[in-house]
DNA sequence: CACAAATATTCATATATTTGTATTTGTAAA
DNA sequence: TTTACAAATACAAATATATGAATATTTGTG
């Protein structure tokens, strides 16, 4: 039986959690190549930003662990893409606030 | 001497700590409730939250130093603030984003 | 100045995150 | 079934973060 209080701290930590997710360089610069509904395989994501491919998988199951993006595997690729694409809103608004 | 690609590393570690700031479950109710251009002191928040004053103090010194809020000392108080009331935007996609 | 209230800081401990190497698993093609 | 490519996982070391008790600092009042 859960009061509006526990909710509400459930609530808190989901928002906290995808925002953990989102909150590190490498999974920034992911979100940006994937704005606008674009899907990604992690090899060509761990060519564009230059990182090992292990640590793009890792990056990419945190992401999609908390809820940032969704996969589709293809063949032998899986390909990464946002789940709500109003998330790009939070890198936009990070942009604005970085401006200064 | 900085290149593109350093200015935009910059920005993702920026953006990144920034949002930093804010994921964790304490400081987005801290958020929630400086909505709005309200103004809030240490104790209040503190408070509010049920947490202690100096676990306060120090999310409230991290969002400060991240550029996420202000704060303006009056007298014995020091009233925190949001810097950008555009930060809101986060929030509020986050609460969207978990509804589900 | 002495005192109290509000905030900030120090410090230690516990916990979590990041990264890459090596390995394993999944899939397609020969 | 063997081979090769793509992706995920295990593991360990380095680093970063969270928390609160204790203490220090700042400010207003008498």
């Amino acid at each position: 039986m859960l009061n509006i209080q526990e909710l509400d701290s459930n609530r808190l930590e989901m928002a906290a959690s995808m925002l953990k997710a989102i909150a590190h360089p490498v999974r920034v610069a992911i979100l940006k190549h994937l704005e606008g509904g674009k899907k990604l395989t992690v090899t060509e994501i761990h060519e564009l930003l230059g990182i090992e491919q292990s640590t793009t998988s890792h990056h990419l199951g945190i992401l999609k662990d908390k809820g940032v993006l969704c996969s589709r595997r293809e063949g032998k690729n899986t390909f990464y893409y946002l789940k709500h694409d109003i998330l790009s809103q939070i890198v936009d608004c990070l942009q604005h606030c970085t401006c200064e």
